[in-house]
DNA sequence: GCCAACGTTGGC
DNA sequence: GCCAACGTTGGC
């Protein structure tokens, strides 16, 4: 089992809509870098954090659990869509989009900010200057280290 | 709204 | 396949 920290601007898709939907397809990933890792290393089981980005306060609010593997993003066959892609057919698709389902809101937001603070995490994907990946890879003990810092949220 | 960082595009 | 120009991300 895998752990992620997956970016979300809240005036989009936040976790309250996380909350009140119960379950949502991740679609709208236009990076290959994160198309890959969706394809070749989510699966279901996998955990998550919920991050907020260009917000008044960045920092993880919740966590997920993939539900389903990545199957093909409905958005890059539609013309009207933002996220639609000329290039995707529907037996040749280009973008995946993985099913997440809720687990659980913070008590607070656990930021940036704070995230910084700590040498345990010096090495987190999120931290290092210029990863503008909305999709990152967590190692089992930075989430174990960020779970106890959640948990102190109030 | 600025700008650093990095991905993508397209001319050659 | 190189690489300059352009676009996007996202914190500040």
């Amino acid at each position: 089992m895998a752990y992620w920290l997956m970016k979300s601007e809240p005036s989009v898709y936040g976790i309250d809509d996380l909350a009140r939907d119960g379950s949502t397809d991740w679609t709208g990933v236009r990076n290959y870098q994160v198309r890959n890792m969706f394809r070749d290393d989510f699966s279901p089981g996998d955990q998550a954090f919920f991050y907020h980005s260009s917000c008044a306060q960045p920092g993880i609010v919740g966590l997920m659990t993939v539900a389903e593997a990545a199957s093909p993003d409905p958005e890059q066959f539609d013309a009207r869509s933002e996220y639609f892609d000329a290039r995707a057919k529907r037996d040749k698709p280009v973008w995946l989009a993985p099913k997440m389902s809720f687990k659980q809101k913070f008590a607070g937001v656990l930021t940036l900010d704070e995230l910084r603070r700590h040498a345990e995490l010096a090495d987190l994907a999120v931290l290092r200057r210029g990863n503008r990946l909305s999709v990152m890879p967590v190692t089992p003990a930075e989430w174990r280290f960020m779970l106890a810092l959640a948990r102190k949220l109030k």
